[in-house]
DNA sequence: GTGAAAGCGCTAACAG
DNA sequence: CTGTTAGCGCTTTCAC
């Protein structure tokens, strides 16, 4: 910066401004100083802004598994949402794990990160204080609301609606769900929305048609087998998420239940393989790139100083395939 | 740190060095500013260690498609791999754009990044030239050598002609290939190797059943729809990658073409939907998590300043399924 | 409309 | 074995 002065003849200070463009220059001043950045191709080190200003170029993606496409989907959108500001993905794992995700955190305040998008997963609205307090925006993707920020959650009570009545249109009663841990963050309200709408369509999801495992795969065969050991057995069962079903399609493969014959299927979220596997899974999408896009734009207006906090609700959509 | 040096009674050299451990520091000394550290929670700010140092603590990864589940997984590993070395992964996506690919690693120059790691699609050697110059070590994951940089690579070699052995087993002797485009980065060493190893069973892969596009299942449909056109139709069909792959198997569906009752299908990669599809995707398994962590290991060696450029064979495994 | 200069927090000479 | 200090490149007051 202090080379394109030179060649520019101005101060360096100047040549912030015109970069910043947080005072007028004059457009001759201006011109010398374009001219002299091309010439010299120059970039700021961003590194330096940071150190000056206290805030880094960084937005940290804490999610609990990024192997999971749904988390991968999510980190792309993000990264061409904030690539236009100037600012980087750092991306973080952490594997669901509620110590994990509070260090996650703590650093993202130490190192002043600039934002964080995050899927909070063990989390405890308290957890996000510290990092409110220290000014660094938080974005959470999450089902219910959930601490002093800003939140994108999908409005999935239509699209649930729509799940139950195609399950129910075709004679299944039995509604079980393979839902997450009992600790996870904010309680599981795609089982709670599920019970209150199984009311509306005249069934319910009783106590014993309920397992509980973590959002993975492995758990979601070791929850459809207990489901299958239930002296009633479902007739139909939904899922955390697609993860979830697909690992409960393994299962019935490996115990001949046929789906849907025997069993129809529900997922949540319509991660790539969704419609990959066969029969097709039947999911209530959750749109994963229009998270990221909002996440990017929250963000945007929280680093432009806009401080109103946000309840963003992104609409859900049953995606009917032939696992029902 | 000058919080940390007035709590412990000594200079913030004296702080800076028990954290670095660049020189001796007398066991009472170090003590007392173990103390004061944890009693002020302190944490280095990277940003200013960067600016002081000229190194970032970042290591970008520079991928086609992140949303893609292989490079998803790269880059869950990786992170796991640079977590313990006090790094981030800021995640880069290409878009398979060449110009893209430059940007993202002349931006890592210029930010100082503390490494790269990059799955080249349309770069040419001589663009690494630059951030090769300005000492950022780069790891490469690619087929084949390519540039002044450290290279993790497959070894297919076995691999592949298992699958050609299982493929000619059966009595299939037409066999095509969907690569990669003709401009991509080290031509197509996959298509190469598919070639060399054809001969050794008494068949070939004659130029008309090879068809080329991106590594999309979009891609993949398009090209397996051209090879169905073939005056001479394949019965066995190699792709670039499982997403292509599945592209194929979209098409054949749509066609009516059974696989593998009229065409043998092998992907690369092995990438999670690859054990999902039906039938289930036989394909070269490129081992992505050690991949990661071999990128890890490689950059904490050039960090140390071991410079011994590497090239890395891991060994590629062949997986059969139903496809095949 | 522009410039001079302080200082963000750290590291690494240099000096003792 | 430890301390003093310059300075990394930028932003932003303060002064003109």
């Amino acid at each position: 910066m202090a080379d394109v002065a030179r060649v520019a003849g101005v101060s360096s200070a100047t040549v912030s401004y015109v970069l910043s463009g947080k005072r007028p220059v004059a457009p001759e001043t201006r011109a010398a100083v374009e001219a002299a950045i091309r010439e010299l191709d120059f970039t700021v080190n961003t590194t330096a802004r940071s150190l000056r200003t206290g805030r880094s170029s960084l937005v940290a993606l804490i999610v609990p598994d990024l192997a999971n496409p749904f988390f991968a989907q999510l980190a792309a959108a993000l990264e061409e949402g904030v690539r236009g500001l100037g600012l980087h993905v750092v991306v973080c794992n952490t594997g669901a794990r509620r110590d994990e995700e509070r260090a996650l955190l703590a650093e993202a305040v130490q190192q002043r990160f600039a934002g964080v998008v995050i899927t909070p997963f063990r989390l405890l609205p308290r957890d996000f204080q510290p990092v409110v307090d220290a000014g660094v925006p938080v974005v959470v993707s999450a089902d219910v609301p959930f601490g002093p920020v800003d939140l994108i959650s999908p409005d999935a009570r239509a699209a649930t609606r729509e799940a139950l009545r195609c399950v129910t249109a075709a004679g299944r009663r039995r509604i079980a769900m393979i839902a997450g841990p009992r600790d996870a963050t904010g309680g599981d309200p795609r089982l709670e929305l599920l019970r209150t709408l199984a009311l509306q369509f005249g069934t319910s999801v009783p106590r014993d048609l309920v397992v509980r495992g973590e959002h993975t795969r492995e758990a979601g065969a070791a929850g459809f087998g207990e489901l299958m050991q239930r002296r009633y057995r479902p007739d139909a069962v939904f899922c955390a998420n697609d993860a979830v079903a697909v690992g409960a399609m393994d299962k019935a493969r490996e115990l001949g239940v046929d789906i849907p014959g025997d069993v129809a299927l529900v997922g949540h979220d319509d991660a790539v393989f969704a419609s990959l596997v066969r029969p097709q899974l039947s999911t209530i999408r959750y749109p994963v790139g229009d998270v990221g896009r909002l996440a990017a734009q929250l963000l945007r207006e929280r680093l432009d100083g806009r401080e109103v906090r946000k309840n963003v609700l992104v609409k859900a959509e049953f995606v009917q395939r032939g696992s029902i």
